[in-house]
DNA sequence: GATCCGCTTTTGTCTATACAAATAGATACA
DNA sequence: TGTATCTATTTGTATAGACAAAAGCGGATC
């Protein structure tokens, strides 16, 4: 049923779990689990190794293996493409690009996106709704350089998020999440009153170290939140992974 | 230097990466790569089953291994102990209990934390101050039966975050990100305006199916961010996990 | 006391082999 | 035509054995 070094995983793992084993603990060596599961080293190595690919423990050759000090938090939060999230939740997803611009980098536009000043972007101005109602103002940035053919791309059919997902691949990403206050011009395009908290997601991601795009993306707090789960029991990456929150 | 099932690993992942194999695409046999690499199957298995608990391919028996549909986006924000942080980032940290009293869940409260009504829980209000300005309001209710010492405990010289941090076990967490606008009792205790944008913390942690505690941390928008970022590219947890947002 | 050397223990990696489980595709059959 | 069965292929798991790399420890030497 389930295969020997999986059982060895989760046994140790609830012992950490439930605080039977407290950080700092030393957890038996390899030669000592062989006797006590009837099994080859390998198979314990295959245990030990996972559980230190997790962070919940970590090993040292000569000393020993020890359960890590407690990951106070760590949550993986699901950020998705604004659409495909609607869509998968049964809504209607619809948008409206309000303006679509190829412009030269100003100095201070480069400086926040870490890149040198002149070069050509597409910037886009873009509003989302769901059933109908306003939920997103997206304002993007994306470098002409590293996606040529967003310079004819019109985005009428496709939102622009989901075409550069597929488009361009990407190797870091950035996030932060912060709450401010609409300003007149978001507040009637979000349909909500001047002064309400909103909240605002930026993203950029990069390949290699050149910028890709940049992208702030303005919610109306009294319709949207994020969440995030975590399970430190929780194995690998589900098939299929558990609907959170989008942007 | 690099072993090679962590070359194998590595090969593939920037192939996915860079989109040379675009998602769908078959990665070779494991028998294949055994005769490019000149290795035995178990170090190619174990780079392709890595990369399988991933998440960056699927794998089934008698079909073969495929690039996983694009990983949209996933981020993993480092949510820690406000106090430890601000010690961390070098700042002075203080807090000051605004409230403490044990009371009988009600019917609504109840509701909200999915519990059921009567248990006996220590609610406490607190309000968190970094380098002498107020910088978040805590509002927390701890479930008794689960945490019977809290009901001696006064938090006069441990805040409570970090007390339950290493005094409870917890098996599941929830957070939830969400922008308030603030009343007027929580502007003056932070000392902004009626009104203002409000970054909002939910955290609830889990015992088994019990809940251990529930907590609101409000910060004002202004003075607070969150932030997460994310590498298809690392390999497990770095030791020293790189310090992002706090609480 | 300080420094270097070699011994020993533990983890890290790799191999060659074996059998089990899943399953797509072919074949036989009703 | 539809269904059951067989077969070949691929991944999943496990084993026993081997050597390498890291690092604590003690002893020899200066």
């Amino acid at each position: 049923m389930v295969s020997i070094h999986q059982r060895i995983f989760e046994d140790i793992e609830t012992r950490i779990m439930t605080g039977v084993w407290q950080p700092g603990h030393r957890i038996p060596f390899e030669h000592e689990l062989v006797q006590e599961y009837r099994c080859s080293r390998m198979t314990v190595n295959k245990a030990l190794s996972a559980l230190a690919e997790r962070g919940m423990i970590t090993r040292r050759r000569k000393v020993g293996s020890f359960v890590a000090s407690r990951q106070i938090d760590r949550t993986v939060m699901d950020i998705q493409d604004i659409s495909t999230e609607a869509e998968l939740a049964g809504h209607d997803h619809g948008y409206r690009i309000l303006r679509r611009r190829i412009e030269t980098l100003d100095g201070a536009t480069a400086a926040q996106l870490g890149e040198t000043t002149g070069s050509d972007i597409l910037r886009l101005h873009c509003l989302h709704t769901v059933d109908g109602k306003p939920n997103a103002l997206e304002r993007r940035i994306i470098m002409l350089a590293m996606v040529p053919s967003a310079r004819t791309e019109s985005f009428a059919s496709v939102p622009p998020g989901k075409w550069l997902l597929d488009m361009v691949p990407w190797s870091k990403a950035r996030h932060v999440i912060r709450a401010v206050s609409a300003d007149a011009a978001t507040a009637r395009l979000l349909e909500t009153e001047r002064g309400k908290a909103c909240l605002t997601l930026i993203r950029q991601t990069w390949q290699g170290s050149r910028t890709v795009t940049h992208v702030e993306i303005i919610h109306p707090g009294d319709r949207f939140q994020f969440a995030g789960d975590f399970h430190p029991t929780e194995r690998g990456i589900p098939d299929q992974p558990p609907r959170r929150s989008s942007f």
